[in-house]
DNA sequence: GCGGCCAGCGCC
DNA sequence: AAAGGGCGCTGGCCGC
C-alpha cells in the first residue's frame, strides 16, 4: 500500500487537489473535519490535507431584518419583541473590557434567527460620547424585563456583570445558555471567539459569515479611524464607530449567537449531554460559581503589597550590582561586550554613527527640524579640517579607539546605560555559551541551547555571578509576575481574578489565580527568596468581620487515578491510611524493608526520601504516557533503570495496565473518551490513524518502513497526533473527573449558603482548592458545611479528604 | 508602537 | 525514533 500526504496550502496545490478528487480512481472514504479547522480526506492510498478556507461556502439568502431602536414606535417595537420570545440572545456593547471601569452604550437582542434589534443609550458624535436621552431612560426598564428570559449569551459573564455593576441589575441567573460554554462541551479544542466559531460552521448555520465579517470588519475599523478611535488589538475603541455601522454589527452579533447555538443545541442532544451541560456541570457552574466570583473579587492586603514592593527593589538591585561586577571581572565577559558594542552600530558618515562623530569631535554643525545636526555635504564642507571633517565626508576611516567609544556611547544610550541586561537569556546565553565555553545542558523543544534554572545551578560553584543569578531570577519572578501586576491592577484595593469556563481541554478552569506561588519550607531556598515567595499568598485578605473558609483536597489526582484506573491495589493504598508515593515506591521497587504508614518506625517517607520523591515524579506521569527515557531524564538516571521503574510499576499494579489498555481501546474504536462525571474528550484523530495504521504506528520500525512512501516530517506529525490522542485517552479521564469533583463542591456549596441564607460565598478556587468568603459569626457553621459537601458531593470508591480551615488571607490556613 | 512568538517559570 | 498531561504571565526579541 502506498500513502501519499499533500498539505494544501497555495491555490495551485488547491487545482491539483480538485482534480484529485474528481478523478474517477479516487474514492473519498471518510470526509470530516478535524478540531484543528483542517479537513482530511482519507482514501485507502492517500490522505490529504485541506485548509477549511477552500472549502465551498453554502450561500444562501438570508434575510436580515436588523432594526436601531431611536423612537417611540420603535421602543414600543422592543417591548412587544422582547414579550414575544422567551429565549433571546443577548448582548451588550461597551467602551471597553473592564466591567467595573467601563460602561455600557448598548444592548441588542435576538429571539429569531435573522432578526435583531440594536437599543443605544451612547452613541459617539463629533468626537465625543453623547447620551440618547430618550433611551437612556428606559434602559432599566428594558434589563428587568429580560429577568425573566432565558438569555442566550457569547461570553455571558461579561455582559451581566456590566449590567450588575452599572445598573444593580443581576441578569446572571438568567443566562440559559452560553454560546462559548455550549461550543466547548462538544468542541473542547479550538477557537472561541464568536466570529470565528460561526465561520467554523457557517456551511450549517446559512450564510457566509466569513465574507460578511470580513466585510463588518473593514467598514467598523475605518469607521472608527475615521472618527479618531484607535483599533488596535490591544485598545480597540470600537465605541468611536458612527450608531449606522454599530448597530448592524450588534444586532448580527446577537443573531449570530443565536445560530451559532442553535446549531450545537442539535449536536448536544446528539451527543446526549445535555444533563451534563444544563444540569449537572456547565450552566449551573457559570452562573452560580464562576460569574459571582468574577463580579466580586478579592480584597488586597495594599500596606504589604506596597512594602513588599519597595523592599523586594532594594533586593534585586542589590543582587543586579553584585552580578554586573563579578561579570566584568572577566575577560571573557568584557571580551563579549566590546564585540557587542562593535556590532550594534555601523560605521557610517550618516544616521546614529554620524551624530555621535559630530557630537565627539564637538563639530560646529546646524541642526535639522528633527533635532539632529545636519550632516550634509555642504554644511560639513563648511567645517574647519580635521579628522571628523574627513571622515563625514567619507574619505577617511577613524582609528579604533576612537570609534570604539563614540560606538559604546550610541549603545549605551540605546540600552538604558546598562552594560548587559541580566535579565535577557540572550545576552547570558551568549556570554555563558560563546565565551566562557559552556556545555549546554538541554536544548529547547525549537533546538537552541538552553539557559534555566537547571543551567544556572550547574555552573553555580564555577562562577561568582551565577550565584546571584539564582536568587536574581526568583526575585525577579516574584516582583514582575505577582507584586507588580496586582499592584498595577488592583482596584480600590480589590484583585479581579478571571475564570474561563472554556479555558481548558479538561474542565478545569483556565485561570490567572492558579499560579500563586506555593509557601516553601525553611532550607528549600535562599532566605531572601523564602522571604517573598512566602508573603505572596498573604497578600490576599478578608474583609472587616469576615473571614476565609479554605478546603484543599488532599491528594485529589492521586484518589481520583486510584479511583479511575479500578486498580484495588491503588485504591487500598487511600483506604488504609497510607502515603500514596511511599507505596507506589515500594512496590515498584521491591523496598519492603520500609512501610508506607505514616506512623511506622521504618515509614520510607522519613528514611529514604528520594525514593518518595521519584515515585512523585512517575506515579502519575507514568500512566499518562511517561517513558523510561523522559523518566531518566527527570530523575538523573539511565534509560534502562528508568525502564525497570516503569515495568516494575505496572508490574504492581495489573489493572491500572489494562485501564491503560481499555482507555487505549476506547479512543481507537470510537474516537472519543468520556470521564465518569460525563465530559467528552473528542480524539477522532486516534481512531482516523488506527483505522489507517494500527497501533503499529507507536513501533518505530514500522514508522521506519513507512519513509518509503512518505516524508520524515509527514510520519512525524501523525506520530505525534496519534502517542499524543493516546496519552490524553488517560490523562483527561483522571484530570477531568478531579476538575469536576471540585466545580461540583463549589456548586453545592454556594446553593446550601443561599438555602439557608448565609451570607457566605466561593471566592476562589485554585485547583484542587476551594475558598469561601464568610462572616466570622459563621464561620463554624459554614464550615461544617464545606467540608461536608467538599467530600461527599461526588461519590468515589474511595473516601475523598478536604478538611475546611480558616485563616484571614490565602496563606495561613495550610 | 504593535503583535506574534519564544523561553522561562509559576501552579496542579 | 521519540520520549507525560493541563494551564497563564512576563520579558525579550523581531518583523512590520
Amino acid at each position: 500500500m502506498s500513502t501519499k500526504l499533500i498539505t494544501i496550502r497555495t491555490s495551485s496545490d488547491y487545482k491539483d487537489f480538485v482534480s484529485f478528487i474528481n478523478d474517477p480512481e479516487v474514492k473519498v472514504l471518510n470526509e470530516e473535519k478535524d478540531l484543528r479547522g483542517m479537513l482530511y480526506i482519507f482514501n485507502t492510498d492517500d490522505t490529504i490535507y485541506v485548509p477549511d478556507r477552500f472549502l465551498e461556502k453554502k450561500k444562501s439568502k438570508v434575510s436580515k431584518e436588523y432594526k436601531t431602536i431611536l423612537t417611540d414606535v420603535d421602543r414600543q417595537y422592543l417591548n412587544e419583541y422582547i414579550d414575544c420570545y422567551d429565549i433571546l440572545a443577548f448582548d451588550t456593547e461597551t467602551t471597553g473590557l473592564n466591567t467595573r471601569q467601563d460602561e455600557i452604550i448598548g444592548f441588542s437582542v435576538s429571539g429569531k434567527e435573522g432578526t435583531g434589534l440594536y437599543f443605544p443609550i451612547k452613541t459617539w458624535k463629533n468626537g465625543k460620547l453623547v447620551t440618547i436621552e430618550s433611551n437612556n431612560s428606559q434602559m432599566e426598564y428594558f434589563l428587568n424585563k429580560l429577568i425573566d428570559k432565558k438569555l442566550i449569551t457569547w461570553n455571558g459573564s461579561f455582559d451581566v456583570r456590566f449590567v450588575k455593576n452599572q445598573y444593580g441589575i443581576d441578569l446572571i441567573g438568567s443566562i440559559y445558555i452560553d454560546g462559548q460554554l455550549l461550543k466547548h462541551t462538544l468542541e473542547e479544542e479550538g477557537v472561541f471567539s464568536l466570529k470565528e466559531v460561526a465561520v467554523s460552521v457557517q456551511s450549517y448555520i446559512g450564510f457566509d459569515v466569513e465574507d460578511e465579517a470580513n466585510k463588518e470588519q473593514i467598514i467598523l475599523k475605518e469607521n472608527v479611524a475615521k472618527n479618531g478611535g484607535s483599533t488596535t488589538k490591544t485598545n480597540y475603541e470600537m465605541y468611536k464607530a458612527d450608531l449606522e455601522v454599530m448597530a448592524p454589527y450588534a444586532c448580527s452579533d446577537a443573531d449570530l449567537t443565536l445560530r451559532v447555538v442553535n446549531y450545537y443545541l442539535r449536536k448536544l442532544k446528539e451527543e446526549s449531554l445535555e444533563e451534563f451541560f444544563f444540569v449537572d456541570e456547565v450552566m449551573p457552574l457559570y452562573r452560580e460559581v464562576t460569574i459571582p466570583m468574577e463580579l466580586r473579587g478579592v480584597k488586597l492586603d495594599m500596606d504589604l503589597l506596597k512594602s513588599s514592593k519597595k523592599e523586594i527593589v532594594k533586593d534585586i538591585s542589590s543582587l543586579e550590582k553584585k552580578i554586573k561586577k563579578s561579570l566584568f571581572n572577566l575577560d571573557e565577559v568584557y571580551n563579549w561586550y566590546c564585540a557587542r558594542v562593535e556590532k550594534h552600530t555601523k560605521e557610517t558618515p550618516r544616521g546614529k554613527y554620524g551624530q555621535g562623530v559630530v557630537e565627539h569631535y564637538k563639530l560646529d554643525l546646524p541642526m535639522t527640524k528633527a533635532g539632529k545636526y545636519s550632516t550634509s555635504k555642504a554644511a560639513v564642507q563648511k567645517l574647519p579640517n580635521g579628522e571628523g571633517k574627513s571622515f563625514l565626508l567619507g574619505n577617511v576611516q577613524l582609528d579604533p579607539g576612537t570609534s570604539f567609544s563614540i560606538k559604546e556611547k550610541i549603545y549605551l544610550k540605546d540600552n538604558d546605560n546598562e552594560k548587559i541586561n541580566i535579565t535577557s537569556k540572550t545576552q547570558l546565553k551568549e556570554i555563558v555559551f560563546d565565551y566562557l565555553k559552556e556545555k549546554p545542558l538541554s536544548k529547547t523543544p525549537k533546538g537552541s541551547p538552553q539557559f534555566n534554572d537547571d543551567m544556572v545551578d550547574s555552573l553555580e560553584g564555577k562562577y561568582e555571578f551565577i550565584k546571584h543569578l539564582h536568587n536574581y531570577n526568583k526575585l525577579s519572578k516574584i516582583e514582575s509576575s505577582y507584586i507588580n501586576r496586582f499592584l498595577e491592577r488592583q482596584e480600590d484595593g480589590y484583585y479581579y481574578f478571571s475564570y474561563k469556563q472554556h479555558g481548558t481541554i479538561s474542565g478545569r478552569y483556565g485561570s490567572d489565580a492558579q499560579q500563586l506561588p506555593r509557601p516553601l519550607e525553611e532550607g528549600q531556598e535562599d532566605k531572601v527568596v523564602l522571604k517573598y515567595n512566602n508573603r505572596i499568598r498573604a497578600f490576599f485578605i478578608s474583609e472587616k468581620n469576615r473571614i476565609f473558609i479554605d478546603s484543599d483536597f488532599e491528594s485529589l489526582e492521586p484518589n481520583v487515578f486510584a479511583h479511575v484506573s479500578g486498580d484495588e491495589g491503588l485504591r487500598n493504598i487511600f483506604r488504609k491510611g497510607h502515603d500514596f508515593y511511599s507505596t507506589i515506591a515500594i512496590d515498584t521497587e521491591g523496598l519492603y524493608e520500609y512501610s508506607a504508614d505514616k506512623k511506622a518506625d521504618n515509614y520510607l517517607g522519613l528514611l529514604n526520601k528520594q525514593k518518595r520523591q521519584d515515585a512523585k515524579d512517575y506515579s502519575l506521569g507514568i500512566p499518562y504516557g511517561m517513558t523510561g527515557y523522559a523518566l531518566g531524564k527527570t530523575l538523573d538516571i539511565s534509560t534502562e533503570e528508568a525502564d525497570e521503574l516503569v515495568s516494575g510499576y505496572l508490574d504492581s499494579y495489573p489493572s491500572l495496565d489494562r485501564w491503560m489498555k481499555d482507555s487505549k481501546r476506547k479512543a481507537q474504536k470510537e474516537g472519543l473518551v468520556s470521564s465518569e462525571a460525563g465530559r467528552v474528550r473528542h480524539l477522532p484523530m486516534v481512531k482516523k490513524l488506527y483505522n489507517i495504521y494500527g497501533d503499529k504506528l507507536l513501533d518505530f520500525k514500522y514508522r521506519r518502513y513507512l519513509l518509503k512512501s512518505m516524508e520524515q516530517f509527514e510520519i512525524l506529525k501523525i506520530y505525534r497526533d496519534y502517542k499524543n490522542g493516546v496519552n490524553n485517552s488517560r490523562n483527561f479521564q483522571i484530570q477531568s473527573l478531579a476538575a469536576s469533583i471540585v466545580n461540583r463542591a463549589a456548586i453545592a456549596i454556594n446553593r446550601v449558603f443561599k438555602e439557608k441564607g448565609l451570607d457566605a460565598w466561593c471566592c476562589a478556587q485554585v485547583h484542587d482548592q476551594l475558598i469561601f468568603n464568610v462572616p466570622l459569626s459563621l464561620v463554624d457553621e459554614c464550615k461544617v458545611i464545606v467540608e461536608d459537601l467538599m467530600q461527599n458531593t461526588t461519590k468515589l470508591s474511595l473516601e475523598l479528604r478536604a478538611p475546611a480551615v480558616q485563616s484571614i488571607n490565602w496563606r495561613d490556613g495550610h
